[in-house]
DNA sequence: AGGGTACACCGCCATT
DNA sequence: ACAATGGCGGTGTACC
């Protein structure tokens, strides 16, 4: 996954391009369990020379984490390195102890057996992916996906996050609080009667939407369509209009001049104060500083 | 900063 | 028996 979102150039996309190095913490080469040989001339001291260090899902989540692994990402961690993990590969970063008290998770399967091994991580099972700080950690392969399209959108914005997405065929975007666990089987219903809804409601998000327009827009109940939204989704209807909002503004914090109140406007939140609090809680930071942000770093050459 | 109001959310239940 | 739906009411809270 990692390869597919950071290792292919697209220099119409992301300039400049990620430099990714491959590496393992054995000397000798490794295969995976479907056969694919990992060759890589670079060996586990890498990691104290990177900007972001990502560990994928270990061969086994209850083997023994290699002890040059855990010392080469306390190093990286060290050096202020962003460290990221996909499914079991949450095991690796709670081993070298940079998951204490801190926010992770990992796939559900694994989720109690992480949280009764190292009892001081904060494991949130049901979640895709979890950023706290440098940290970051993501569920099964899926939610390792829209992790790592999320470590894009920080390093080059919303707009060429949401791009790559449609590049790689992937909805536009999945909040990391999202549930991790659905009720329904995911592969039958995956293109479900909600995404016309979705649609429709991200075309009108500078109108009032309130959920009797979304009922009536679906052909439904509020009841049911709330319904819906949680058991397909995991979020309700609202939450998820403003998660959708929140993203609207930050694409035109980006890409546009438009004063906060017109952004504001323009996104359907409100009262400037109104969208404010609903930025901050979100992004983590406040528009105008979100804004200068992105407009003064030119994303320098990462690795 | 605070108070009032409208409404989102959700448990419960009857109906289809 | 089972699943999905939609109406109702209580509660909490988001918004102005």
């Amino acid at each position: 996954v990692p390869c597919e979102v950071f290792g292919i150039p697209r220099p119409d996309l992301i300039t400049p391009a990620y430099e990714v190095l491959l590496c393992r913490p054995q000397d000798e080469c490794t295969r995976t369990g479907a056969g694919l040989l990992v060759d890589s001339p670079h060996g586990i001291d890498v990691l104290a020379s990177v900007d972001t260090v990502i560990v994928p899902a270990l061969s086994s989540f209850d083997a023994p984490v290699p002890s040059a692994l855990v010392e080469a990402l306390r190093a990286a961690a060290g050096n202020g390195a962003r460290i990221a993990s996909i499914c079991s590969g949450a095991f690796a970063l709670a081993e070298a102890g940079l998951l204490d008290g801190r926010s992770a998770t990992t796939h559900w399967m694994y989720a109690a057996a992480l949280a009764a091994r190292y009892p001081s991580v904060r494991v949130c099972p049901d979640v895709l992916y979890t950023i706290d700080g440098r940290l970051c950690t993501s569920a099964g392969t899926a939610a390792g996906l829209d992790l790592c399209l999320e470590l894009v959108r920080q390093d080059h914005g919303s707009a060429v996050a949401a791009d790559l997405a449609r590049r790689l065929i992937v909805p536009p975007h999945r909040q990391g609080g999202q549930a991790q666990y659905v009720t329904t089987p995911v592969p039958a219903t995956v293109d479900d009667s909600l995404s016309p809804v979705l649609d429709w409601a991200r075309a009108r998000l500078d109108t009032p939407l309130s959920l009797a327009r979304f009922a009536a827009a679906a052909r439904t109940s509020p009841r049911t369509l709330t319904r819906r939204f949680v058991a397909t989704l995991g979020v309700t209807p609202m939450r998820w209009l403003t998660d959708e909002r929140v993203r609207r503004a930050q694409e035109l914090l980006e890409t546009t001049r438009l004063p906060v109140d017109q952004v504001a406007r323009a996104c359907g939140l409100g009262t400037p104060a109104n969208f404010r609090t609903h930025f901050t809680r979100i992004a983590g930071t406040t528009p105008t500083a979100y804004r200068a942000a992105f407009t003064r770093s030119p994303a320098s050459r990462v690795r």
